[in-house]
RNA sequence: GGGUAGGUGGCGGAGUGGUCAAACGCAGCAGACUGUAAAUCUGCCGACUUAUGUCUACGGGGGUUCGAGUCCCUCCCUGCCCA
């Protein structure tokens, strides 16, 4: 088995998901480094010391430049980018619904590269031949998530679709490797599910997907503008039925908030671009909230970040915000690689506190106090 | 002293008779960002106002005109060239 479920308190879980390249303890938050890197300058060093666990690449970018046969060149992602832990891979899916110039068939999807337009066609089998050739210890099926249009009919076709594609996946993968080889001695797959936010198509695709033998699974399609509550509500519809020994992977998810709440609905990991992305455009996430550090309130502060953070950038550089302002305001390069270190930092603390009031099953109280904090 | 080019909102810089409170850029103020086409995008940005609206505005003054940032006169100032 590749996952230990531990402890549980409430529906929120704490376990062990053992992968070819090490243990990680559950809940965690992957650090997203899609073309094979955290952008703004962070290096894997700093993700050794922010103690982050897992690396997360993509399939399209990396595909598209420098092509997945380069990296296997050099042996996979792990030698080429200097990331020894674990890596998962996205399987391109979510391309299908953010990429502009695309075509999407039965058979998969005709793509026009964002670079230079030119045309290309990633389906199941490519995709986890993709992946495979960049080394990931843990794939993913190749699925479609559709855009949030209230369309019954489209999101229905996207689920039929994400099942075949998933079967197509999944038997790319045992070509390559069986699956009677312990999930800690290969590369593990994870299924996603479908279906919107209508409780028929996700029951379905749950069903369909969760039926196949992959090593975990994912819900996919959340949080492409839905409602909060509308996505906590597919949780709690997805939740009680996932597999209890199998890992779950919400994809694509979220504020600090959001990962609170769908842990304490039951969901293992977690993966998104917003401490990043956010941190380069000057929002930080704190133990007390959110700062907006570019506003002129914050050009005299010489506080750090976050009294509590223990990151490099709060503890031991001990910047100040005024500092971190002006680097900011500025443009220098600097300022986004240090709010990158802090947000991602925070993140993986986030799930590491999360783990430890779970374990002490103080799991919701905690989180109550939190969301009062933020509010 | 002579000639010449100009003086526009915090700055740069459009505009040449009405649709100008004045393009655009910068700066400023705020907001967004959720499996990364994002070092991006959006809004505000003369004053008073939530807004409608009102007022003051295109170097100063005077004039032409129904109407002037835009035309005329004059004064002041700046750059450049010649003495």
């Amino acid at each position: 088995m590749n996952f230990e479920l531990q402890v549980v308190d409430g529906q929120a879980r704490a376990g062990i998901l053992k992968t070819r390249r090490g243990k990680i303890k559950t809940p965690f938050f992957l650090s997203v480094a899609t073309r094979g890197a955290i952008k703004a300058g962070v290096d894997m060093d700093d993700l050794k010391k922010m103690g982050a666990p897992v690396m997360l690449a993509n399939t399209y970018h990396l595909h598209l430049r420098p092509g997945s046969d380069v990296v296997a060149h050099f042996g996979g992602l792990h030698d080429f980018s200097g990331w020894d832990g674990p890596i998962l891979t996205d399987s391109g899916g979510f391309q299908v619904f953010s990429l502009g110039r695309k075509k999407v068939t039965d058979s998969g999807v005709w793509f026009h590269s964002h670079i230079d337009g030119k045309k290309f066609f990633l389906d199941a089998e490519k995709s986890l031949e993709i992946q495979h050739n960049l080394g990931a210890d843990i794939v993913m099926a190749f699925d479609e998530c559709p855009p949030n249009v209230p369309k019954w009919h489209t999101i229905r076709r996207a689920v039929e679709r994400t099942t075949d594609w998933a079967i197509r996946s999944l038997e790319a993968h045992k070509a390559r490797f069986s699956l009677s080889v312990s999930p800690t001695e290969r590369p593990q797959i994870f299924g996603i599910v479908q279906g919107g936010c209508f409780e028929d198509l996700r029951q379905r695709s749950l069903e369909e997907i969760t039926s196949l033998s992959f090593d975990g699974f994912a819900l996919g399609g959340l949080a492409v503008g839905e409602s909060e509550q509308e996505m906590y509500s597919v949780l709690d519809q997805m939740c009680l039925q996932m597999p209890e020994k199998k890992p779950r992977y919400l994809m694509g998810v979220g504020t600090p908030t959001n990962l609170l709440e769908a842990v304490s609905r039951g969901i293992d990991m977690f993966d998104c671009v917003m401490p990043m992305r956010n941190a380069r455009h000057g929002t930080v996430f704190t133990w007390d909230g959110v700062l907006k550090i570019t506003n002129s309130s914050f050009r005299e502060d010489k506080n750090v970040l976050d009294e509590k953070c223990s990151c490099e950038v709060c503890a031991e550089k001990k910047y100040s915000r005024g500092y971190l302002h002006h680097l900011l305001r500025v443009g220098e390069d600097l300022g986004k690689r240090l709010l990158t270190i802090h947000n991602l930092s925070f993140y993986h603390a986030l799930m590491r506190e999360t783990r430890v009031k779970i374990e002490q099953r103080e799991f919701q109280t905690w989180k109550k106090s939190l969301m009062t904090r933020w509010s």
